[in-house]
DNA sequence: CCTACCGATCGGTAGG
DNA sequence: CCTACCGATCGGTAGG
């Protein structure tokens, strides 16, 4: 019997590594977690880890831009797609939630993180994250209020904000249920587009 | 001449290294500096650290006990003055974007650092920041819905998003203007009582 | 508050 | 020459 389809579970090498550095990494903090639990957690040695990686740091690159590659490809999808502005910011949105919270982590890393990091690295995570991810956002405001369907806010810190509303649920230690986190996004979208003030 | 007015940077012993190493806990995370760094800074040895400190915990309990007290009693005054919701909220902005951009840095602390600390710390910490600080926005919320001013949303999570909005400009790496930091704020409450939607 | 240290662990590398 | 590691240890530094 060969198993043509690899479990998460069964990952081995480089892959494996990258799976385990970002669920500890995303628990206890970059600097709170040492290369030697890594190897640990990989069942590997440590120098193991240095045969596929330079060192943490480029741990933490390659960690990064895996994960910024592939909502880059999720987000130009819902970009593209036909809709309103809202109904493509909701896309966005089911882009990032319908990944499982471990993986949706990975851009609590980006905020919390990638500042301690040495300035080349951090300015490099930096224009990715703007390329691929933060930008998709602001495209699609700015489309937004060309076809004046929203009303003329900065792109950029609108993006932000929004954004910025979604990072607690990209921490996975307070695991919620899916039905929560959805509750919230809805709530989230609600304030962004209508706010909460009666009318 | 006796200066009986001690400047920010005359600090001495206790106060000093309190100042210090929440400087330094800001730029660089508390796992990414050491007490050997924070002596250093308040020119001191090391073991003068352990003699006003338990241990590195209990320099960052204080640092953030210290600055939760002195926000509650900001804060209560916004949420006990006279106005609509909107105004005391505006109240509360303004008692956390008063501070100089150093003092405000330590709530970037309790979001970023305090998850990655032990059981214990964690949760008293996440117990001070609820009763002094994003509870005093709950029950602000939460008065506003009972007299109708805003629509009946869970006022625990709404808090929580309007703090989610603030949450980047309590980091003080990109040093914006207080220009720039207001205009950010008058967005941030734009967008929460209003949404960014044409109606 | 300092000098003088500790057990252990840090990120990173050697030859095979 | 290669990939995919190993056991052991490097020079320095961590919190206490």
């Amino acid at each position: 019997m060969s198993h043509t389809q690899t479990q998460p579970t069964e990952l081995v090498g480089r892959e494996l590594i990258l799976q385990e550095a970002a669920r500890l990494f995303t628990r206890q903090g970059y600097n709170g977690i040492s290369m030697r639990e890594i190897a640990e957690a990989c069942q590997m040695t440590k120098a193991a880890l240095y045969y596929h990686f330079t060192n943490k740091q480029d741990l933490l690159r390659e960690i990064l831009k895996t994960y910024l590659s592939s909502m880059q490809q999720q987000l130009s999808l819902a970009k593209e797609s036909s809709g309103s502005v809202r109904q493509r910011i909701y896309g966005v949105a089911h882009a990032i939630f319908d990944q499982n919270p471990q993986q949706r982590a990975v851009i609590h890393l980006i905020f919390v993180d990638a500042p301690h990091l040495e300035e080349n690295l951090r300015g490099e995570i930096g224009c990715l994250y703007h390329d691929q991810f933060s930008g998709v956002l602001e495209t699609i405001l700015q489309e937004g209020i060309d076809h004046n369907e929203i009303v003329p806010v900065d792109p950029r810190l609108s993006a932000q904000l929004l954004l910025g509303m979604m990072y607690p649920f990209f921490h996975p230690r307070r695991a919620l249920t899916s039905e929560e986190t959805w509750t919230a996004v809805e709530l989230i979208l609600k304030i962004f587009f209508e706010g909460v003030e009666k009318r």
